[in-house]
DNA sequence: CTCGTGGTCGATCATTTGTTCGTGCTTTGA
DNA sequence: TCAAAGCACGAACAAATGATCGACCACGAG
């Protein structure tokens, strides 16, 4: 149809006018020789059919994709996705991935009103704390979701809570139990003692919770640091788990998995954030089938990731069909 | 600095989120965290630092480019440049240029209030008016602006004049003289009759004219149709006349060139368009050289031409210096 | 310690852009 | 030839954008 293609004509011209020849819609309509509105139809029909494409020369271009696609899948308030270090080491986001989350954490804690914030633990976590600047707000309260202490009896070095504490100057709520107890028993009465009592409380107050996101494999942190034995661990790699939250097993698809160790974790639930935000931290190709499952259980609100999971996330869901469209650049 | 790094991540992140992702500003502010003036200054330093970059997928898009940098540097009210026939002759744009030009030319002919307009003649003016659907606007008069008679008496069969006045229904006025007379006597005795002062009269009055440009060399219109004769023709290459509006020869540098045929021309001078629209149609890389001479000449308001043409004038201009930097993409 | 001074930030306003709706035209089928 | 449908167009409005200005803050010199 020759009609068409002399609309498309004009369509690039118009797009060509206003895009790279920076001209207002009016200089425009002008020039070509139709109303404003026609010019505003054919900047329409130019990005319909493709015409314009917006290049952005910049590392966190690739990154922003990511992050759009994966926000909009699993509705998230908001995704950060941080560039992959160019140069040397695989692992050389971390920096750029606790600068992130903190930059997060800190739009929460500027505020001036008491918040009650609740922290999970691990690397992810702590480095985040770690980045953050000093910031005088004794009015609010931090609260460990998860058992600092191991089954030897020390205490979780990757612990964010004190730190974060100390910086803001606050009250600090740590719970006291490990993260997996013995036996069903010793989890029931480690669960019903007061003091781990009042501090579940706050942590059901909180407002938001920033959490580390667990690998389940023989580099688990969970196993590495002493949480579960190995046979545990064979346990939860023969029941199929591929990541914990909080010491909670999920499965491909994000289910919790019930299972003996379930049954004696002693951290809070997961279903006391279903309505509020709960933001986890964790980057690495490693652990991109983790945060996949809690992305897929619809855990989260909010994600800070790095260019590796991202990638690995959305190829994944791309590969099983879930979602074969991403975002379609509309300029 | 690194606080600059910092925020040229920033200005990419919303340049990706504005350009790509198509957010408004307002969203972009609340998801970077920044005030909506904020973003404002973000986007305009991602466009200063030139991490924007708008691609206009299609062959307009590099005649705009043409178009924007002629027009500007030769302040024309108006520049089409039709791109050059992908496939085939170099002269396949032929056609694209006629289609231009006759649009151009029913922009003025589409007013109802009574429009004297005036035509020169060549190929590329025939072409136009060929190109021309028809329109019935009686009230319109058009005048030719150069005798189409040649020295042996025959008129000039690419004479646009009775096409156009065919296709509106309206009067026509035809010059009674040669292009170039005998003698200078000739010439007086031509351009005193009073047929010709009343034809001059109406051209005058002309509010806008579409004329042709003519090569000045072995192939030039004005010697291979007989207006001139060899001997004529040598006189103008040896006064390195590089082409002729109307019949008048330019220099280089588009000056009327003062010689023996100059002073026989019996064309309307060229100085009644000082203060109207003279627009001028050619196209191929052949024709440059004059349209050039025309541009530096100043005598045009409007020009169309094709994309040979163009890119010959943007480089002959960038070679001898005169400007060396076309419009910036402003986004 | 105080006073500029440069620079950044956000409120506000003018301009530009996007959308909606009613009108009139062309096109198509009876 | 006429009627109905579809379509394109432009007026008017709503939203978003860009620009200006004053206020505030950190820094350095006197």
């Amino acid at each position: 149809m020759d009609k068409f293609e002399r609309k498309l004509d004009q369509a690039a011209r118009a797009a060509w006018l206003s895009y790279v020849g920076g001209h207002t819609q009016d200089e425009i309509a002008s020039q070509l020789g139709v109303s404003r509105p026609g010019v505003q139809r054919l900047l329409a029909l130019a990005r319909q059919e493709g015409l314009v494409k917006v290049h952005i020369d910049h590392p966190i271009a690739g990154c922003m994709a990511l992050s759009e696609a994966i926000g909009e899948r699993y509705g998230l308030e908001f995704c950060d996705v941080v560039p992959a270090d160019p140069q040397g080491a695989p692992d050389g986001s971390t920096r750029y991935l606790a600068v992130a989350a903190a930059e997060r954490l800190s739009w929460y804690l500027d505020r001036s009103e008491p918040l009650t914030l609740s922290l999970g633990t691990g690397r992810a976590v702590r480095g985040m704390v770690e980045a953050l600047s000093r910031i005088d707000r004794p009015q609010h309260r931090v609260v460990s979701l998860v058992g600092n202490v191991a089954r030897d009896g020390s205490s979780n070095r990757y612990d964010g809570v004190m730190v974060l504490a100390d910086k803001t100057g606050g009250e600090r709520f740590l719970l006291p139990a490990p993260v997996v107890a013995g036996s069903v028993e010793e989890s029931e009465a480690l669960c019903g003692q007061r003091l781990y009592q009042s501090v579940a409380e706050v942590a059901r107050e909180a407002e938001v919770a920033f959490i580390g996101v667990g690998r389940i494999d023989r580099q688990a942190t969970l196993f590495q640091d002493h949480f579960i034995s190995e046979a545990e661990l064979d346990e939860l790699l023969e029941r199929e788990a591929v990541g914990e939250l909080l010491g909670w097993p999920l499965s491909r698809d994000g289910e919790v998995i019930d299972c003996s160790i379930t049954r004696r974790v002693t951290s809070l639930p997961l279903t006391i954030f279903r309505d509020r935000p709960l933001v986890a931290v964790g980057g690495g190709r490693d652990k991109g089938p983790a945060l996949l499952a809690a992305l897929r259980g619809g855990w989260l609100k909010g994600l800070v990731t790095d260019e590796h999971a991202a990638r690995y996330i959305v190829e994944t869901e791309r590969g099983s069909g879930l979602d074969g469209a991403g975002p379609a650049a509309k300029v």
